[in-house]
Formats: structure tokens, sequence, C-alpha cells
DNA sequence: GATGCCTGCCC
DNA sequence: ATTCTGC
DNA sequence: GCAGAATGGGCAGGCATC
């Protein structure tokens, strides 16, 4: 397969919009699979921009290399002048430079990438450089390369046997085939994470405790539990593996279909350092598929109410340049909070997410009159954080952030700490720009810290719970059933936790919230959003003080903290409830519910 | 050998 | 991770 | 609501540089 066939369709569907994206990748697949099939894993993988699974340890896959290898270097050799790129040839030669190492690997590498550029042509040159920096943004991701797998395998099965089918019923074979495709690729264990990771000095007498805690079982004797609904699979779970104190326990989970019980053990798990709570249907769908995963797992956690969690009015202290859809105008900022006594800027983070395109357009043209020509005495920040573009202390941001930790790098409150070390922050995201301060009303150093510590104590001591109020909706399920309780506690420790699972598929489903974000921070109106149809749903929470629900993929763990929520003054109204609902199914069911923690 | 920058990965 | 946006 | 594309802190490992 010509590279260049392969360039010519990615520019097509940079420009193509929506399905006509999957349309055309799924014809040059099918062209592929009818003239050489054997190219067809490199074209997938380039497709979506990767090297493949850890070709070292899967045969097939390094089978399809050494092929691909050898016929790269068959080529070679009559390649004195620059000869048309193929498939293969890229492929490999990337996989090559991917492999260098050691010694000089930089000038290898770089050399090795300037003898496949120079052997570009045209648009060639374009995408290969895209795939090498790793952002191909042509607008068609994973889920849509494996759509477009699925049409080609439709479209070639049909011609293998010699049928012809068209309109409504092609369609439906062809999401037949994506469907197929999908959930192939979600059970197939990918090598790479499951592979163990390199550490050199993996031991475990640094102090830190550190144990697994397993929530679900998605093989088991090698097969796949993936359509097997929760119960089934946790019941394997608990059932076949043995906790042992100290390392290896069952994540903390209670059955219920009571929002109170919700609440209630959201706020113990709060207090033991976990970040909040995974909520997923028991039996009501309840299996692993990719189609329904999002609607039957929701993450809860403190920060994703409006108005409640971590607030600071920060100071932008400088810009970097913004890429892809952001070139032109500033992709994202540094910023301080301000030291009266030092009368000194202190960076705490860096600010990328929570803009709109208006408000990135704004913002940049407010700032180019406040730009100077290099950071003065009283910024602080580490020289790796340097920005693009520094600006005089003007404009204030608010930012939300899901936790306030001690930083390697920021700044903050640096000169109160004990050890000297500043504080940053987890998650930050924008909320609106507060025109009603000045650089000198933004949070200071000392509240930042005050901040931090109050989290600390806050997750070492009980919290009392409740609240009150309830609110209407409901939860419940209804159908299904029986309930039991039942509950496994352990608590512990808290070290990070870690995990990685969920090997099978990283994907990401958010729920978010209603969009309302912004509008209901001013307006306060945090039920708005919510009503979304509870009819169906798979779990509704709310609470009367704090939480709501998101939702999520895969669950894992944790770590610290735990709420408040205090800022420099905004409004934070706390205020009632939430819900937030996965989707209309019907059917509602009991819940399972994780605790996320580590 | 120590330090700094970059990459890949986890959230 | 979080968030916004086009479809 | 999905999928994609912007962007965060922090850690560990690997390579470059002093």
């Amino acid at each position: 397969v010509p590279f260049k066939e392969f360039a010519q369709t990615l520019e097509k569907i940079e420009d193509l919009s929506g399905k006509k994206k999957i349309d055309e990748l799924g014809q040059f697949f099918t062209k592929v699979l009818d003239f050489s099939p054997e190219d067809l894993t490199a074209c997938v993988y380039m497709s979506v921009n990767q090297l493949g699974p850890s070709y070292e340890e899967d045969l097939r896959i390094k089978g399809d290399l050494g092929t691909v290898a050898q016929q790269s270097r068959q080529n070679q050799k009559t390649l004195i002048q620059p000869k048309p790129l193929t498939i293969p040839i890229v492929f490999n030669k990337l996989v090559k430079i991917a492999k260098i190492n050691g010694k000089e690997a930089t000038t290898t590498k770089i050399s090795e990438i300037k003898g496949l550029l120079s052997s570009c042509q045209g648009i060639e040159a374009r995408f290969l450089v895209r795939m090498l920096a790793g952002k191909m943004r042509i607008g068609l991701g994973e889920q849509s390369v494996l759509s477009a797998l699925g049409h080609a395998l439709t479209l070639a099965k049909l011609a293998e046997t010699n049928k012809k089918v068209s309109g409504d019923k092609l369609d439906a074979m062809k999401d037949t085939n994506v469907k197929r495709v999908k959930t192939a690729y979600c059970e197939c264990p990918n090598y790479d994470l499951l592979s163990t990771r390199k550490r050199k000095n993996a031991t475990d007498d640094n102090g830190v405790k550190v144990g697994v805690f397993l929530f679900d079982l998605l093989y088991f004797n090698g097969k796949p539990l993936v359509r097997e609904p929760l119960r089934k699979r946790r019941e394997l779970l608990r059932s076949n593996f043995k906790k042992i104190d100290g390392s290896f326990y069952f994540a903390t989970s209670v059955d219920t279909m009571d929002t109170d019980e919700i609440n209630s053990f959201f706020d113990e798990a709060i207090q033991n350092k976990c970040e909040g709570l995974m909520i997923k249907t028991l039996d009501t769908e309840a299996t692993y598929e990719i189609s329904r995963r999002s609607k039957s797992w929701l993450k809860m956690k403190k920060d994703y109410v409006d108005g409640i969690g971590d607030t600071l009015d920060l100071v932008v202290m400088g810009a970097y340049v913004g890429n892809g859809k952001r070139t032109g105008v500033y992709g994202g900022y540094l910023l301080g909070c301000y030291n009266p006594s030092t009368e000194e800027y202190e960076s705490v983070c860096k600010i990328g997410t929570g803009f709109s395109d208006e408000d990135l357009a704004e913002q940049f043209k407010i700032l180019q009159e406040k730009k100077i020509e290099k950071a003065p005495m009283y910024y602080q920040f580490d020289p790796t954080l340097k920005p693009d573009d520094i600006f005089a202390p003007h404009l204030v941001f608010e930012i939300k952030c899901a936790d306030i930790t001690i930083s390697p790098r920021h700044k903050a409150a640096s000169g109160l700490t004990e050890d000297g070390k500043g504080i940053s922050l987890r998650f930050p995201r924008f909320l609106r720009i507060r025109d009603d301060k000045n650089a000198d009303d933004a949070t200071s150093s000392e509240q930042v810290l005050e901040m931090y510590r109050s989290q600390e104590i806050f997750a070492n001591q009980k919290i009392e719970a409740d609240d009150g109020e309830e609110d209407d909706d409901d939860v419940v399920g209804e159908d299904e059933e029986k309930d039991e309780e039942e509950e496994d506690l352990n608590k512990t420790n808290a070290s990070e936790g870690s995990s990685k699972e969920n090997p099978v598929e990283k994907k990401k489903s958010p729920v978010k919230q209603s969009p309302a974000k912004k509008d209901a921070e001013k307006s306060k109106s945090p039920l708005k959003s919510t009503p979304v149809e509870k009819k169906k749903t798979v779990a509704s929470i709310f609470s009367s003080t704090k939480k709501s629900v998101k939702k999520e993929e895969s669950p894992i763990k944790k770590k610290k903290k735990n709420e408040f929520s205090s800022d420099s003054d905004s409004e934070d109204s706390e205020d009632d409830a939430f819900a937030k609902k996965a989707q209309p199914k019907k059917k509602r069911s009991r819940v399972a519910i994780d605790s996320d923690s580590e």
C-alpha cells in the first residue's frame, strides 16, 4: 500500500465531517483488504498513530512485523533514489526508530527521521510529521478507526461470498460488525498495558505501604467475563481470590438502592481519604460491554457539584502558545497566588481547561496589552514553567480544583511550610474571570496553605454527616429485585493507591454534568441541570451538601481527600442536591458501590 | 556522577 | 484527570 | 451523548549535558 494513498486518505478525512470520516477510512481499509490484506494491521495501527501492542511479546504481531521488516529491507536495496514510500516501509521504520535507545539515541533517531522525511513526497511529509509529533488531529480517533474497520470487514466479507446487499440492510450488517470489532478490541488484552511496568527500585521499604484493591474480574481461567453482570463477576472474584492483609484486598463496597446509604458511604469514603465512589448497577445493564458501560458506571466525587469544592482566585502570570485548535490564542496559563508579606506572586498551577473558545479569544485580546518583556523579580516560578508570554499582574481567574497538594515545582506558600515546599492544585479548571478583583486581591499564599491544611484535618476527623434533607428524587430501583446488603469493610490505609487496572481498554466516558457549569455557578441553581429524566436510571444520587455524580469508566483508585471549600470569597453556595443520571434505559436496578480508594 | 529535560503513564 | 464542541 | 481534542500535577525512567 503506497504511503501516499494513506496520506491522501488522512487529508480527505481531515476535511470531511461526521460519519463521512469513517466512510472514507472504511473505504481505504476496504481497498487494503482487497489488494494487500497483509498490510491491514500496519494501516490500522498507523490510523490510530500507534506502533501496536508490545510487539516483542506478541508473537502474532511480531510475525507480521518480521515480514514487514523484510519487505522493507528488500525494497531499500533497490531504493537508491527516493522511491515511493509504502505503508510497510514507513511503519517498519517508525517501529525501528521507536526501538532505538541508549547513548546517542536522540541523534540516531533524528537522522533516521531525516531519511524518512527526505523520501516523502507531497502531503506525505505533513502527516508523517504529525504522526511523529503524536498528533494527527484529523478529527478521527480510535473509536472511528474501529468503526471503519467494521465497515471494511463487512464489505470484504460480502465481496468474498459474492453477496450483494445495500441500504439499510448493509448498514445493519456494518453496525453488527462494528460492534464485534469493538467488543473484540475491548476483550483483547493489550500486552502493553498488562506487561509489568518497569521500576528500577520497586521496593516496598520506602515507608509507603502499597496495596492492591480488587473490584472487578474481567477474565478468569482464560475466559472473558466481560459479558457477565457485575454481580456474577464480583462473586467470582470474591470466591476465587483471597485477601491478604497488608497487600491484597477487595474494594470496600455497599449494595443498596437507598441514596441516604450512598451518601453516608460516600462520607465514610471521604473520611478514609478516598476520592469518592464508583456506583454501578449490579444486574441491569451490568456487563462490561462498551456501549453500555457508560450508562452503568458513575463516578461520585465531591468536586463535581457546582458551588462546592475548592475554589481559588489566581493571577495570570504568563501564558503558553496554543496548539491545534488553539493556534492563535493561548493554550494555557501560569497562575499564581499573592503573598502580601513579600509582595510576590507565587505559581500555584498551570491551567488549560474549562475555557470556551470564546473565553480564549477574549483573554488573548485582553492580555496583549499586559505583556511585559521579562518576568519581574516578584514573580516566583520554576524555570521549567517559563511561559511564552509574561504579563503584568492584572487578570484574575477563578479556578476550581479537586485537591490541594504539596508540589515539587510550584512555589505557593513555599515560605510558609516547614520543608519549604510549595503547594499546587490537582485537576485545576477555569471557571471564570474575576473582573471584580485586582491582582493583589487574589487568594493569598496563606489562604492556600490554610486550604491545604484544612483538607488534612478534615480528612482525619470524623465528619458528621449529615444532612438532612432530602430531596426528592429517588433513586431506586425498582425492578430488579432483591436486596441484600453487604458490605465489607476494610478501610485502611492510605497510601496511594494505585492501581491500574482495567487493562482492557481505555476509553473515556464522561458524563458530564450538564453544561450548566458556569451558569450554575453564577446563578446557583444546582438542580437545574439535573432533571433529566429520572426515569430509568441507573442510579441517582443527591445529597444535601455535597456530592454529585459523574460518570466514568474505569474505576480506580484515588488518593486523598476531602472536602471543603473555601475560597477567597466566591460565593459558594451549597446547596443542594444533585442528581445525575445516567441515561435512560428502562429499568432501574440496584446498585453496588465501591469505594474508590486506595 | 549529578543535574536537567523529555517522554510516557497514572489520575 | 476536566472541559468544551461538532455532529 | 459520543468522540475527539485541547489542557492539568506528578512520578519514573532514559538520555543529554555539565
